[in-house]
DNA sequence: TAGATTGTTAATCGATTAACAATC
DNA sequence: TAGATTGTTAATCGATTAACAATC
């Protein structure tokens, strides 16, 4: 059973699991059921238990899930049971807003590195970053084995970026650039662009 | 055909192949095939075709898709063939930073109001908005017969947000901060969330 | 005409749901 | 024990793919 590779999609909700388990954990609760998780989420309880069932039982038919047991597991699955020192490559403006956003700590994230090109930021702090020339970029990344990046350069210079990120061994990239990036087979790219949320939304006003 | 309700897993494809067209015709292209989209965005080639065509016969056997035609078409089933107004609650550093954003332009959208609680921030512009405060925004957006609004407040404060625009009329909602908001039927709300992005990645991380 | 690629059908594949025995 | 809720199976539902006739 644990053998069987779970299906991408499966992978996708565990999430969002998480994020609903957290905010029931400071609501004060101390257990759930997969039917308050599913209100919560707009996702079937069935559904919810079928996907947790894929990686053991956590729960106690009866009494349902215990919410810091059901945190603990989930985290582990998800490999973010301890923090990632993530890169961060484009510190403008968004890139600024994102090293200082407190939502990455405590969820298994860590931006410890950041780059830019313009001679005037080096050496600037934001969160736990301090701004490095995007020249040494490829070696301080390989050096430090950071295998994770996030890309707010502009989008003419993302499938540049994206492909040193690659060189440097990064792989897991966040792109913030509103483009497909091309990148091998193995490396994983998911992009950040609200233009897309918002149009599969506009489809449904008049 | 036209009648049938299209899935919304179909909806949710259809900005990613108008991003890609976008990419192609900036690349000088006139014209494309679902073969070259689908390299280009990892998805099956008939796949595409079959999406498509549930809209309509918008290629031409043997030649494919005309790039701006089909871009247009699109456009319009998406219903961002012309600009939407758009209100930003929270202009803190992240909401700076998309207010500032070029990306929206020319793609349906248009951040013409952002509010804040913050008095030292009123009066302030940043791209196509100036800061009102947030006492008046239920009119504000009312008045201007605005339906889609950002949230970038801190997540503690967004649900309070998000009925107050509901309240105000807005139907579709995308939310900055990580926390699944409470919304009524009829009201569409996405949330970007980075740390869902990445802890969809790191499972597959050793 | 020959070659290419669409639009569409039927077959396959996979995901979701309903239902309930197991059990806390 | 009675009530509640899980974990799991089987049935349903829906989405994807393969294949090809239509046609530019």
């Amino acid at each position: 059973m644990l053998n069987d590779k779970i299906p991408d999609i499966i992978i996708s909700r565990l999430p969002q699991y998480l994020r609903a388990l957290n905010w029931l954990e400071m609501d004060g609760k101390q257990t759930t059921s997969s039917q308050e998780l599913a209100d919560h989420l707009g996702i079937s309880a069935a559904q919810i238990r079928k996907d947790l069932s894929q990686f053991g039982g956590f729960g106690k038919q009866g009494m349902g899930y215990s919410i810091p047991y059901l945190t603990k597991e989930l985290r582990k699955i998800l490999h973010v049971d301890h923090n990632w020192e993530v890169a961060l490559v484009g510190v403008g403006q968004l890139g600024i807003a994102i090293a200082n956003y407190q939502g990455f700590q405590g969820r298994g994230f860590n931006i410890v590195m950041g780059f830019d090109s313009d001679p005037g930021k080096i050496g600037k702090k934001y969160g736990n970053l301090t701004v490095q020339p995007i020249a040494g970029m490829d070696v301080a990344i390989k050096n430090a084995g950071i295998v994770i990046a996030m890309i707010t350069v502009p989008a003419g210079q993302a499938q540049d970026i994206a492909d040193r990120l690659v060189k440097a061994e990064v792989k897991t990239i966040l792109n913030y650039a509103p483009i497909n990036l091309m990148v091998p087979q193995g490396i994983r790219m998911r992009v950040i662009d609200p233009v897309i949320e918002l149009q599969r939304m506009t489809y449904y006003l008049e």
